[in-house]
DNA sequence: TGTCGCGGTCCATAATATGGAACTATAATG
DNA sequence: CATTATAGTTCCATATTATGGACCGCGACA
């Protein structure tokens, strides 16, 4: 493998032997960032020879990590992946401890409200709450990924981490941002990023899409380290400084709790329950 | 495929290459069976060799696939798994659709209600939704996967499936069966089986674990097709005859809802939302 | 009719993954 | 302290396994 230009993506031989699955890997991301894909797109994305694409696919959809519909020929993610889904878990029950906070915040605002979680130099929304107010911005789905820098909740994570940290993966997310987001001004988010250093919440005035706004809080897990950010997103008209700062208010409240939460959690290593739970899977075994 | 022996799992040369991607899928699957697992025994569940499989599972932590925990060295499924889980969608929204109904049982039975999906030979618990009663059976946990015949999801599923079907699957699962539930009475399986077919709904008399009953009803698609079922589970003195009776009305009723439901939702192919979905994400890119 | 883009397949070749063995380290057990 | 079990590593000859250029068929378009 070439070791000199970086141009599709992860590479390097790996000291031991299995490119194929960071391979496959990389493909069933690239399915799964689509909600539906075609055979050439996915080429072109992996940087994989079509024949290769198409074993890949074969075996994928073989232990069901991929579906196929045989009238359009698109591909997706198949069921068993989402089984998976439900096997895994977030970091110390991110994902699980924030749900109550997060329908709070929508009910509050009446805006939405959402929970994304770190994911090396992204962001991934996770999960999202609809107040009541009938306007709403629906350009944050679940599931969606963001560079660190676009959008409020990257914002906030961004200024939560170490200063030389944070400019680091600025500095490395630059070109990729001017990929996909041409008209965007990095100037500004170096400004943003400072101020919600200050402020303790970061603000994205409608940058990534014009007239969405959002305010958002980093939350930290019982190591201190920086798991995600809580956002609440709201048209131009609705998050004008004044209600900045009014919402700010319950979104760290939310954030506090959330991270005392993780941390109770984290003391209790095993509930009760897990005996019982034990118990039977023995019998299945 | 393999129609023989099936001594270790999926095996054959398969027509195309990819036989890592069905050992990595095969591998990832083992670490997401057991919540938390050692290298000795996936080696063994596996049947690879020990550096085989060190090698790949080094390859999945590299992609966020797989977590190691550095203390205990025990892996377990990463966060990437999670995220993939959320990107991915259960045929007809099956698992999505039926909150509200499992809910609703939860809330009128008193007792536990679960989702089940149907997988090859097994279902898979979905969801668990629990009611107010203070003695529950805490058997099924989402996740829990059991062959075909074990556990009122399963009886009610086989039952909907046609008879030669559903007797092969029985064949089929006998030997799973004996290695992992020793003392089951197969022969009473077959006369709920019957049963289940002239009643609609399936009763799991406490078979897999004494004490804790439960009556099913099988879950079809817009196609016709079985997806799953839905489940109410309580402890023996909760479930004699006038109570399933009872039961089994509520529970028919609402996987009624929920096929209607499906078959709605399958008749509007795309939201309007979508359309914005779509301008946000070709930003991205 | 020609051509372009797409999904899909073949197969000789080259690259890749494999696992036995031998070894270190650490922790629990008797 | 010897023993056992577990995790993990390295080496390397071997052959299993993946690779992609060339090719096919199809439908859309001009």
């Amino acid at each position: 493998m070439g070791n000199i230009s970086q141009i599709t993506s992860r590479q390097l031989p790996e000291h031991g032997g299995a490119q194929s699955i960071l391979r496959a890997a990389n493909l069933l991301r690239e399915v799964g960032l689509r909600r539906s894909v075609g055979l050439a797109e996915l080429t072109a994305a992996t940087g994989l020879s079509k024949p290769t694409v198409r074993r890949m696919l074969l075996a994928l959809i073989n232990v069901g990590l991929v579906a196929q519909n045989p009238e359009t020929k698109q591909y997706k993610l198949g069921v068993d992946a989402y089984l998976l889904g439900q096997l895994a878990e977030t970091p110390y029950n991110f994902h699980e401890l924030s749900r109550d906070g997060i329908a709070r915040l929508a009910e509050v605002s009446g805006d939405t409200a959402y929970l994304s979680i770190r994911q090396g130099d992204s962001t991934f929304c996770l999960h999202r709450e609809e107040g009541k107010y009938p306007i709403r911005t629906h350009v944050l789905h679940i599931g969606d990924r963001q560079p660190l820098s676009v959008g409020a909740a990257s914002m906030a994570v961004l200024a939560a981490l170490p200063k030389v940290e944070a400019d680091a993966i600025m500095e490395n997310n630059i070109d990729k941002i001017r990929d996909s987001y041409p008209d965007f001004d990095m100037e500004k988010i170096y400004t943003l990023v400072a101020e919600a250093r200050i402020q303790g919440w970061a603000l994205n005035p409608g940058l990534a899409f014009a007239g969405s706004w959002a305010i958002a809080v980093a939350v930290r897990d019982p190591e201190g380290q920086v798991l995600g950010a809580i956002t609440i997103a709201a048209i131009e008209a609705r998050l004008d400084a004044k209600r900045q700062l009014e919402l700010s208010v319950p979104l760290v409240k939310e954030a506090k709790r959330l991270e005392k939460l993780m941390r109770q959690a984290h003391g209790e290593s095993r509930p009760v329950a897990s005996l019982l739970t034990h118990e039977v899977r023995n019998r299945k075994r």
